[in-house]
DNA sequence: TTATTTACCTATTGACATAGTAGGTTAGTA
DNA sequence: TACTAACCTACTATGTCAATAGGTAAATAA
């Protein structure tokens, strides 16, 4: 399940693309009424995006949000792969992560594997600006 | 993310399907075994393919567990439909929930409908049978 | 009939994640 | 100097996950 930090996250991403143009930023007050989200849990969402590098922000009066790169140049995928982590089906398939002892036996590792990828596949497919009306 | 709770139910399965030549029943602690899951928290798990009419139970000396159907007559969707709930990337494309008032206007709803559709294709194009060796 | 085996039942626990809220400080602009 | 807006830390309520614990009921083999 996509929780409302990844969900929220491209919304914000969107309304960027959709209101920001010619470089312009844009409050987040703003961003926050347009899309019908708390200004509050927006802050903590779009920290995370500053963070990382996919949005810069600039404080006082005038200041707001607006995107680093052009739409075409974001990727759901990783959109949603930095506000949720890794977009594994099953703990087992975390890049990293303790690898189980039982998977060379595993019947249903293979399964979850192949809808990895589909997955993967899927939301790498995507890009910012195929969201844009 | 897929938790336990589905990820062990398909393992009973694909256990009892491998196991259970002949109708014949496979006692729980023998799948525990096989399988390195505790026997306690498997009961949990059987306990509702028991209800769902997945698998039938006996009590006493030589009881066990035994599927209902043929391997190829389960869907790995069901399985994990049954123990995780609804199969859906969203809340907002779960059945019979509240429909989400931004429906009409939501940028991202033909994206999180497009993965409920690959997501969906998927596990239900599986079937037990194609998971046991 | 008795002992054994096995399913079946209810309750509880610790850890963690989710979806926010609350209240303040810093930075920049008019 | 007033205002705006980002930025920061902390807190909280609710729920889910992954089990554990300790029993009862049913069926069979000796």
């Amino acid at each position: 399940m996509i929780s409302t930090r990844g969900r929220y996250a491209i919304r914000v991403m969107i309304d960027l693309a959709e209101n920001g143009s010619e470089g312009a930023y844009i409050p987040l007050k703003d961003i926050a009424e347009r899309q019908g989200i708390s200004k509050k849990y927006l802050e903590i969402i779009v920290k995370d995006l500053v963070s990382a590098g996919f949005l810069v922000g600039a404080s006082g009066k005038g200041g707001g949000y607006k995107l680093c790169r052009k739409p075409e140049e974001y990727t759901v995928g990783e959109i949603i792969e930095l506000m949720e982590g890794p977009l594994a089906a099953v703990a087992c398939l975390i890049d990293g992560a303790a690898p189980c002892p039982r998977a060379s036996e595993c019947e249903t590792l293979p399964l979850w594997e192949e809808y990895d990828r589909l997955t993967h596949d899927f939301f790498y497919g995507k890009r910012l600006s195929d969201l844009v009306r």
